[in-house]
DNA sequence: TATCTCTTGATTGTCGACAATTGCCATGAA
DNA sequence: TTCATGGCAATTGTCGACAATCAAGAGATA
């Protein structure tokens, strides 16, 4: 059903709270939640059928996952990444996975490595049998790099990106409807950066995933500049 | 009185579960709730004066800056860093504040650049009067750190690094009364890393940012080595 | 004596109600 | 018309009480 979420059958969905705050969760990263809008707790008391004890609690996860801001005696809107922010999401992204890849490459196991491989596989299959682009870049490619973060077998990387930013990631798309241009690209990529992390190559492994997701960054600026382009010709 | 923490005035401190969050985290960071100690809702509303509410509102925080541990049903326990995890941290430190360094030395004004000279002559004065070495290593250190982050001027480095991990270190060192050695190859370090950032040389600021934390890592599991071994000899 | 079960006490999770603060809208004056 | 001011409704913050769950200890049995 998820590809992404760690949480396959039930890791701590033992309580209200928890429950609830998944259910945002998701709902915010599938857009069905407007980013800016406005969320207030009665409203979901009632659409959940909670009160507000552990919906408040629920809302304070979500504050600290980044993905809803809350401001006291006011309210608490559903988070609109900027641009701006969205760069700045890269550019963190670029030092964790960075240092993720050169973990992976010093710490990964045969197991996982092999694991590793499959994923490439099926995505390569998938990208050769349709178009494919949309299932590789909503998730696919997140679930090489969440892979890879696993591999590093460092508790705080992997609550970093894989609880936190890869959310934001998955927002980031779905608000920007970016579909994700560059799969062939990403593809050689991912490619190389798993035979460094196989040969052990730590560096190298750093290296190759440090320009991947830069170039995944560039990319991103350079659409956006197009679309100001644009619009400035529409304008005109 | 607290040369690292950012709000000075009050910040926010509009509500009693901003209050008592704010005086839990200094609580732990300062050692006074000892690491791995429970910490239970009743006896916390207690000693704060306040109902358990806005005393949970202030605990999930707490646990999303990775100062407690909570479980569901069971109850929370102040963080008792282990090696391992300590380790860990200087991985993601030195992931993220080499990359705040090699943008700081972008986007750093000069003003901000001038500010971070005043506080390396400030703990160069103070090393050279006293032994110094308790309060550089204690607070100074970090206010170095602090000043490169934020001329970043990348606010989820900022957070990340100012509101999350600086907090974890400054509870390493109570824990493991790390006095920190080697404060003047520190100061050398310190100043090579700034004129890097003066001279607007981001991949040197990043590289040397990068060598000074990793030797900080390296000084700690030194040590650490060292306690090991001496333990050993002991039980011998 | 060791182990298993059950009871008990305490702690956490949840709820509904009340108080405090905010934003909005109507009213009035310049 | 525009701006300031006051009141009002709604939302957030806080509280105390009840229900659900867990950990520990007493007791019984093999």
């Amino acid at each position: 059903m998820n590809p992404v979420a760690p949480e396959q059958t039930s890791p701590e969905v033992r309580t209200l709270a928890e429950r609830v705050f998944h259910q945002l969760q998701d709902a915010i990263v599938r857009g069905e939640l407007a980013p800016g809008s406005k969320i207030t707790e009665p409203g979901l008391s009632k659409t959940y059928g909670i009160s507000r004890g552990p919906l408040r609690e629920a809302m304070r996860r979500l504050e600290a996952h980044r993905l809803i801001e809350r401001v006291p005696h006011v309210g608490a809107r559903v988070v609109k990444l900027s641009m701006k922010e969205l760069l700045e999401l890269f550019d963190v992204r670029e030092a964790l996975e960075s240092m993720a890849a050169r973990l992976a490459a010093e710490h990964m196991t045969r197991e996982e490595i092999a694991g590793l491989r499959e994923v490439l596989a099926l995505h390569e299959r998938q990208a050769d049998l349709k178009s494919g682009e949309a299932y590789y870049q909503r998730e696919g490619d997140l679930d090489f790099h969440y892979r890879i973060v696993q591999g590093s077998h460092n508790r705080m990387l992997m609550t970093m990106l894989c609880d936190d930013l890869y959310y934001l990631v998955r927002l980031y798309r779905t608000q920007f409807s970016a579909s994700g241009t560059r799969p062939q690209l990403a593809f050689v990529e991912h490619h190389r950066i798993v035979d460094a992390i196989e040969a052990g190559d730590a560096e190298l492994a750093e290296l190759l995933m440090r320009r991947h997701v830069s170039a995944s960054r560039a990319n991103v600026a350079d659409r956006y500049a197009a679309i100001l382009k644009q619009q400035a010709e529409a304008t005109a």
